[in-house]
DNA sequence: ATACCGACCTGTCAGC
DNA sequence: TGCTGACAGGTCGGTA
């Protein structure tokens, strides 16, 4: 389901309701495939560590945790459970943020839980008297005594735990200069639709924001990523970063089922001038927008506008 | 080394 | 009403 925009829109309202939460307890469900690490891996790290920070990589999202009061000489239970609430601590906060970037004395306390939410992965603070819908297949009770849930009907989305930096693989598209863009492409035999969805080389751009882009730079994408001019890369960076950031801006696009971190839709999709209107007169010139399917996936695109 | 394509899952919707 | 097939924001592994 979601993108680069949705991932960072989730990702920015977890980080405003979580962070400084200790993860008290950690329910797993009985599914195997959202889970990538073993279930007691998993919930070995999360419970009793503190959440210090969550971002985006990619399409991932990435939980930093540290050892609930790790970053002090080792605390009976007791006391612990005295330092699990952040808040009324001035000042608790930083501490933990300045050890996660780079104490060695407490390396073996940190930790990332990563989750890819695939297609119809959600990530949401519930509160505890909220009804458990199906599909959820893990609840973190956090230390204010609300829950985080993860709900996935489909199973595609993915649950693991890192001990070291979490790798995700290519570059992130909102940060590449034009010259690494134009090498990443460069002698690539593959359409650039596929090019744009290899997460290897750029991260977090998938389907919708692929052709909005490949739109927005008036390139077909059945095009050979190799056969494109410097000119061109130029004009499909410029779009790319566009796209993303004003999806971004809205707080992602909701096809179907996506809402971010607080249950609220997003409104890119109402500026979506290919992805799914196949059939409707292009927005600048009139013609139908034609849809084809290029290595699998629902390819739309201008027939007029892009060359 | 690359690139395509089915498989992985459930839900929804159009058509009959 | 209900069946069938196509399709959905993603990624992986096998095969060519």
């Amino acid at each position: 389901m979601p993108e680069l925009p949705e991932v960072e829109t989730i990702a920015r309202g977890l980080a405003k309701r979580v962070i400084g939460e200790v993860i008290e307890s950690v329910w797993l469900g009985q599914k195997k495939e959202p889970l990538k690490s073993p279930a007691s891996e998993i919930a070995a790290t999360l419970e009793q560590s503190r959440i210090v920070n969550v971002r985006r990589m990619g399409k991932h999202i990435v939980v930093d945790l540290v050892r609930a009061g790790a970053a002090r000489t080792p605390l009976s239970a007791k006391k612990r459970r005295a330092h699990q609430n952040p808040r009324g601590k001035g000042g608790h906060l930083p501490t933990l943020r300045h050890v996660a970037g780079g104490d060695t004395r407490t390396t073996q306390s940190k930790a990332q839980w990563i989750v890819h939410l695939g297609m119809t992965g959600r990530l949401q603070v519930f509160d505890p008297q909220a009804e458990v819908e199906k599909h959820t297949h893990a609840i973190l009770k956090l230390s204010s005594g609300r829950e985080l849930r993860f709900v996935d009907p489909r199973r595609f989305g993915r649950l693991s735990v890192a001990k070291s930096e979490f790798e995700a693989g290519g570059v992130e598209p909102l940060e590449i200069d034009l010259e690494h863009f134009v090498r990443l492409f460069r002698g690539r035999k593959t359409p650039i639709k596929s090019a744009l969805l290899n997460q290897k080389l750029l991260r977090g751009v998938g389907n919708i924001y692929a052709d909005e882009s490949l739109f927005r730079a008036g390139i077909r994408p059945r095009r050979r990523a190799a056969s494109l001019s410097r000119e061109e890369l130029s004009r499909l960076h410029s779009a790319i970063k566009e796209v993303l950031a004003e999806a971004i801006a809205l707080g992602g696009s909701s096809i179907s089922d996506y809402v971010d971190a607080d249950g609220e839709e997003g409104f890119f999709q109402l500026q979506h001038r290919v992805y799914g209107r196949e059939g409707e007169p292009c927005l600048v010139c009139k013609t139908q927008i034609k849809r084809v399917v290029i290595a699998g996936r629902s390819s739309h695109y201008c027939p007029k506008c892009q060359k």
